[in-house]
DNA sequence: AGGGGTTCCTGGAAAAGTTTTAAATTGTTG
DNA sequence: CAACAATTTAAAACTTTTCCAGGAACCCCT
């Protein structure tokens, strides 16, 4: 099912605006609000920062798109299987490094508690230096 | 060690600001900035928010308290093993539930990356509703 | 295909909520 | 008591949400 389908099962209108923040994201890497704003702005001229925000919210929503928050800001990146978000303290990137996540859920489910989302942070060192925008 | 002389062997001076922050957090549950200024402007009048924040920063990069990020606000709770921050979708509480997160600590670790911190928030339904203030 | 109508979405400005900063004052430690 | 760190106050910064009028997308119909 493409992205246009999924959309449109779930009552929700297909927008450029929509369709420019998926292309974004679809492309891999962490990105606040503001960096797709600006991202988006050199190609869709006119676009606002709220409606950004409300296309991300909508896509969240529609379980198109990760969101988690970390070091003041929301991180958006396009829906992929659970993952750890590793924020290197030495290099201010964000990287995507695959755990298995299924242990931690169902030691969580059996307490009683039925989990809905899973957002894992954390914080190291990973031996680069300097600063990437493209997080 | 007391918290008075782990505050001093950082070579960081004993406010009474800092313990007043410490002995709420010390209670157990999860606040945010905001809401320990709240708390603490019963006991503590004249104390500002600024100060209040500036001490959590300075506790937390002490390592007496933990902080993670969810819901748009940056929450604190008193040092503790790693566990699972879970966020009551029905209820809006914050439980604490134990989990080993050791696997995937040395699972991250043996990737190149030294791990300095883990903040694991977990959304989820547990059952209760209505809305509760101590977190 | 094309048009009409309904519903939903967008854009711009402003507000809200959280956190940080600046500069002067006060407090803690040796 | 001197040296230096921390607090206070106010304002600003930063990210995100809200409001609503105008516009666009979708559905149905021909």
């Amino acid at each position: 099912m493409d992205l246009v389908e999924e959309l449109r099962n779930r009552g929700l209108k297909v927008t450029p605006q929509r369709m420019a923040v998926l292309r974004v994201l679809s492309e891999g890497g962490h990105y606040t609000g503001e960096q797709i704003y600006e991202t988006l702005k050199k190609t869709e001229p006119g676009i606002s920062l709220s409606t950004v925000y409300n296309a991300l919210e909508t896509l969240r929503e529609a379980r198109l798109i990760n969101s988690f928050e970390a070091r003041g800001a929301t991180w958006y990146e396009f829906r992929k299987e659970p993952h750890a978000n590793v924020i290197c303290v030495d290099s201010d990137e964000i990287l995507d490094v695959d755990v298995d996540l299924s242990n931690l859920t169902s030691s969580i489910n059996s307490k009683g508690i039925k989990v809905k989302g899973v957002n894992l942070v954390v914080y190291g060192e990973c031996g680069k230096s300097g600063e990437s925008f493209h997080q």
